[in-house]
DNA sequence: TTGTACGCGTTATCAA
DNA sequence: TTGATAACGCGTACAA
């Protein structure tokens, strides 16, 4: 029946009686062969079951069509979401996406990226700015090129596809200020290691202060990103706090945890205290109350991250800044305060 | 500063003044050289920075350390986890993971198949067994090793980490006759194109059959798996049979949709109608009531099916069969009719 | 234990 | 428009 052995491009040039150069042609840019040869050319890829060899046309034309995107989890729906629609976008110029997560931990993150590096990837899409000197120099170094998401860094050698962190945090802010809102208790992930964490509570800060409040009287409280932890979290804030009128959270699945704890508790929500979330994801409409959150263009925010990186390693132009809209969804868990 | 190159094999054996043979050696099998060149060689490779070509060493060693998954959906939490689990046990040793989705899609499926064969990969993770014969042909006569998830087919070329859908179902279902239900009826995904949906629903039919019950009664929806559209299945089934005791669904996120949808038409769960899910993924436990649903051992699936594609490329052994244990987890909206 | 030298399957340059 | 052929960078017999 078959050869044991896979065809190769040699097999096909004799197969259609052409030099393995016309193949290659055929393959990679047909317009540049006469159509009659590339017809019988074709019809013995076809025939043979051809598949071109991906190390040797990694090694000859130093590119491999392949990316990488390194996520913190892809268990919460935001990353998956984006994910989803970053590696769609990839497949629709041709190219494969490699994965990996770090659990939000920036060691585990360099570790992947130089695994990467070492895999050939063509570019990089990275979550947040929190990483060292050495591995951004590493990057540069290799000419790598990168898309940042989630989140507005500063001017960069890289690109970036996201969104303002603090605004939105602060947006969602006033919006209870506004409400008649006072006293505000913030349910944060871990800061040190997660600069969006970081940012959402810094504009929290800034409405609070624009507002005429005291920033330093937000209680802050951390949480990993499960409903168990965060509930307990919003436990330790209502103690500190017991009159705190909203209890802002880092994100749904944080807003989740505290919804239920506070059912737990006895509180009702919005009646007693008020709760917000970040990302709107599904879950947020499920919940009851449902809550109010950030809306957050996930899918957007891959799609477009992959247009850039694609574009960036096309050459086509210098690193780009896209930053994203976000808005607030007004569901139930967020009212005004008890009079 | 730095070249503009990249450094080769032959920089770093110049400057360790040893032979590229040398420096590949203690790179992929230290043991072989003596310690005292070892170290010197380590040294070099640290100093400039080395990192084996990717190309290069694919097209050298036959292999890419790289593995394939192509699941159906990322934004599911059931094969978001299972992938997480996948990808840890592949970096353990190190290799690394590319990703692709479906959306549940045969054809779709096919082409990322053929994808990925070209892009080299040393195996792959495959949802299911509905898949035309022709690529499990092609997958088979270019020797790929495969371990498909989530389900034990028959016996196959292939290997399989997975469990008995049909069982499972079945036990849930005899769990209710067990409580006095009598009137079934099921939600179910897509069973043309997803063999699990379509055996979990036969499970059940098989239960009620060995419970006296004609399975020919069993009303039976398809939807989605969306909150939204499983909602809308969930009301026709009502509106086929009002007297159904029990839905079962397919999966937790059509069974959220149901239970939501039954809070809308103002029936009480369990009190007018059961409601069952299947995964347990922890969105069962957040809602109100929280959901009696089959665990689904997603993790260690992952990790195994990892272990299992590893081990059978390197040549140990046959293709595996490895069936999980799954279990009902009892939570609150699955209770005994009202008599 | 180390070195020599060939082969892996493409792409791309240069001629024809 | 097509064909020879030289890289591409590494692994690995085989030899020393």
């Amino acid at each position: 029946m078959n050869e044991d052995v896979l065809p190769t491009l040699e097999d096909v040039a004799q197969d259609a009686g052409v030099s393995t150069a016309t193949v290659s042609r055929c393959l990679n840019d047909p317009s540049r062969v006469a159509e009659i040869t590339r017809n019988r050319v074709l019809a013995s890829v076809a025939r043979l079951g051809y598949l071109p060899n991906f190390g040797a046309r990694a090694l000859a034309a130093k590119r491999t069509d392949t990316y990488g995107a390194i996520i913190p989890t892809m268990t919460n729906a935001i990353f998956a979401r984006g994910l989803q629609a970053f590696q769609d976008e990839l497949a629709r110029n041709d190219a494969t996406l490699l994965v990996a997560s770090s659990s939000y931990d920036p060691m585990i993150e360099e570790q992947q990226i130089r695994t990467m590096i070492a895999r050939g990837i063509d570019g990089l899409l990275l979550i947040g700015t929190r990483r060292s000197k050495e591995i951004d120099r590493l990057l540069i170094r290799r000419g790598m090129p990168v898309v940042i998401a989630w989140t507005i860094g500063r001017a960069d050698p890289h690109s970036f596809v996201g969104f303002d962190n603090a605004a939105a945090a602060a947006a969602m802010a006033q919006r209870a200020i506004d409400l008649g809102h006072r006293r505000f208790a913030f349910l944060s992930g871990e800061r040190r290691r997660n600069d969006r964490a970081a940012d959402r509570v810094r504009g929290v800060k800034r409405a609070l202060k624009s507002a005429g409040l005291d920033p330093a009287e937000l209680a802050i409280e951390e949480s990993s990103y499960s409903f168990e932890d965060a509930g307990i979290a919003f436990r330790r804030l209502i103690e500190r706090d017991p009159r705190a009128g909203v209890v802002m959270c880092g994100n749904d699945v944080q807003a989740v945890g505290a919804l239920r704890m506070a059912h737990d508790m006895g509180l009702s929500v919005p009646g007693d205290v008020s709760i917000t979330g970040f990302d709107d994801i599904e879950l947020a409409t499920v919940v009851e109350p449902a809550l109010t959150t950030v809306h957050v263009p996930h899918r957007a925010m891959g799609r477009r991250a992959a247009e850039v990186l694609l574009a960036r390693v096309r050459g086509d132009g210098p690193p780009q800044r896209v930053k994203l809209p976000t808005s607030i969804v007004e569901r139930q868990s967020l009212a005004a305060p008890p009079t």
